[in-house]
DNA sequence: ACATTAAGTGATT
DNA sequence: AATCACTTAATGT
């Protein structure tokens, strides 16, 4: 009986990879591909928080974002982070790629940020399709493009805003990430992002309620407004 | 009721 | 803006 089951889900999983890569990227990928791709493609499903790349993995699939959001972060030695963007729906790390083919360890620490979908890909067939689909490279270079700029974002942020300044934009970007204006992380986890200390964000947390852009709750931020 | 974790605060650098 | 040292508040057992 369970037996049964799980062949059945394991089945309808199969089908439903290229229903799924479909949707996400029927518009920017051949039919071929995408049926390749799904043949292909383990499905990985991650918790909240859940680590799926740490510093220092050398990893052998690349995973694509079907459903849900990631949140790529630097991490030195101490544990200490520092977000870098984020990934989502339909998009890929094409950093990985190069880490994959030049056998690097993984530079950056990968975590769901909510329950997501992922679809697995073995680096080696990447390559390949890089000089067998105009629509992948066009694909991962434009990955590439996106998690550029987003950098150059960060980097932004870092360099030429203030504290208080970047930590709303933070909370907005959570907002629109994740769809809902309640924020639910302690100033604990919000610090840890921006690599700031959990007292620092408490005054400015507190500051912004003061001026009314949001309320606070135990493990929980609302934004008023995006 | 007690322990644990999150958040708030004053003082110091 | 960071750190320390401490208080207060919220929550779990």
């Amino acid at each position: 009986m369970r037996t049964s089951l799980s062949i059945t889900k394991q089945m309808l999983s199969q089908v439903d990879k290229e229903a799924m890569l479909q949707a996400q990227l029927g518009y920017v990928l051949e039919p071929e591909l995408i049926t390749e791709m799904a043949q292909l493609a383990k499905i990985r499903e991650t918790t909240t928080d859940e680590i799926i790349v740490h510093v220092g993995d050398r990893l052998q699939l690349i995973p694509i974002v079907i459903e849900g959001s990631i949140k790529v972060s630097r991490e030195n030695e101490n544990g200490e982070e520092l977000l870098l963007y984020y990934i989502e729906g339909g998009d890929t790390c094409a950093m990985s790629l190069q880490c994959c083919t030049k056998k690097m360890d993984s530079q950056i620490k990968a975590t769901a940020m909510e329950p997501s979908l992922l679809l697995m890909i073995p680096a080696e067939y990447m390559e390949t399709w890089m000089n067998q689909y105009k629509s992948w490279r066009t694909y991962i270079i434009s990955n590439y493009h996106s998690r550029m700029m987003e950098l150059m974002e960060s980097i932004d942020a870092i360099a030429f805003m203030n504290l208080d300044q970047r930590l709303l934009k933070y909370l907005r970007d959570q907002a629109k990430l994740l769809g809902s204006l309640e924020i639910l992380h302690t100033h604990q986890q919000v610090a840890d992002d921006l690599h700031s200390s959990r007292v620092v964000i408490s005054r400015l947390l507190k500051q912004l309620e003061i001026k009314g852009e949001i309320t606070l709750h135990r493990n929980k931020i609302i934004l008023k407004t995006i």
